[in-house]
DNA sequence: TTATATAATGAACAATGATTCATTTAACAT
DNA sequence: ATGTTAAATGAATCATTGTTCATTATATAA
């Protein structure tokens, strides 16, 4: 029975995610998630709260899936680069795998300031794997030691949701995972090398 | 007549503005925006066609007016690094001056999927700034050849825009514009350094 | 002052869509 | 079979707001 109620809240977040992240939130309408999902408009409150209700919940379940996944993928690199490595191929691989979890978070989670305290701030997260990772860096030799670290995390994650963007403003037609690898080499040695 | 004309579609514009920045697009009504204004809610629709074009002349007029800006910064740099350290410095000067056109940038225009054709796109102009810049930098010998240039360019334009939304996040609290000098670093020099 | 044109008003209208709930259907135990 | 509980339905409700337009105020000209 518990099992059966969250089959059913799993379909209909399912078909949630294809609606918002086609129309947006505000656009998305309770009949069009209810249709996609398969079942009746009433149905819906039977599952979630209310409209937001469903994005928050939608939103976190992403949320801890996709950062565990992150966070174990640091874990695997045995120094502070191949760590670097593994999260931005990981964060790149997970996005282009659910578009639809793309789409929301690159314009859902921005928009909305007023839900901080409602949803798993995947952001802050996010920022605390790279302080880790930055310092490991900074430690081993490997990264410059008069880095403005705050800066420097917002950097990095910047230029990936930035690359991220791209690829879903171009309908998602290239390979995103493969800017792993140039996207790092440009965090390490910038533009003009070494 | 004209003149007069402007003076209100500027007035009204500006409330728009506060409203948007304040409670977002969608919901931000009419009558907010035009008590904020001092006008009307019938007198809105005497300058503009309806809601979403309210937003649009916003987005337009501020993109006109930056952009140009930028562009000029741009010209003034004798070389690559220079051009690329004006025009950050210019962005993140500007848009620490207009924040509410700060918060709409940052979220509604990445938030409106539909609108590509109906607004002035600042992105892709900046982005075809950054072209330049890059390639400029590469004759001069001061920038990698190897680059992946549509990556780099991306890399750049998510960059200032990560630090921008840190900086909205926080309420303009500190000083943006004072990130200019250590970003463009981390661009040129990477997390190593040389 | 009076007439005319222009601008502004804000109450009323209409559409939309989230939410509710009386009713129906399905599941299950006895 | 039959009664009982749980789940699902979708039409009706209700609040919200963008938009309109008959009316009023203001500016201008004769």
């Amino acid at each position: 029975m518990q099992n059966n109620k969250e089959k059913k809240c799993y379909t209909i977040l399912k078909g949630a995610g294809a609606v918002f992240a086609r129309y947006g939130f505000y656009k998305a309408t309770i009949s069009q998630i209810a249709a996609e999902a398969g079942v009746a408009d009433g149905t819906i409150y039977l599952y979630f709260k209310n409209k937001e209700d469903i994005l928050y919940q939608f939103i976190n379940y992403k949320t801890e899936f996709v950062f565990e996944r992150m966070r174990k993928s640091v874990e695997e690199g045995s120094n502070a680069e191949e760590k670097l490595r593994n999260l931005i191929k990981c964060h790149l691989r997970e996005f282009q795998t659910d578009r639809n979890m793309a789409v929301i978070f690159q314009s859902e989670v921005r928009y909305r300031r007023d839900i901080e305290s409602q949803i798993k701030d995947i952001s802050k997260m996010y920022l605390d794997l790279l302080s880790d990772i930055i310092e490991q860096g900074q430690i081993e030799g490997e990264m410059r030691h008069d880095l403005f670290v705050g800066l420097a995390k917002r950097f990095i994650l910047g230029a990936v949701e930035g690359v991220i963007n791209t690829w879903v403003a171009a309908d998602g037609k290239y390979d995103l995972a493969a800017m792993a690898d140039p996207l790092v080499d440009l965090y390490l040695n910038g533009l003009k090398g070494r």
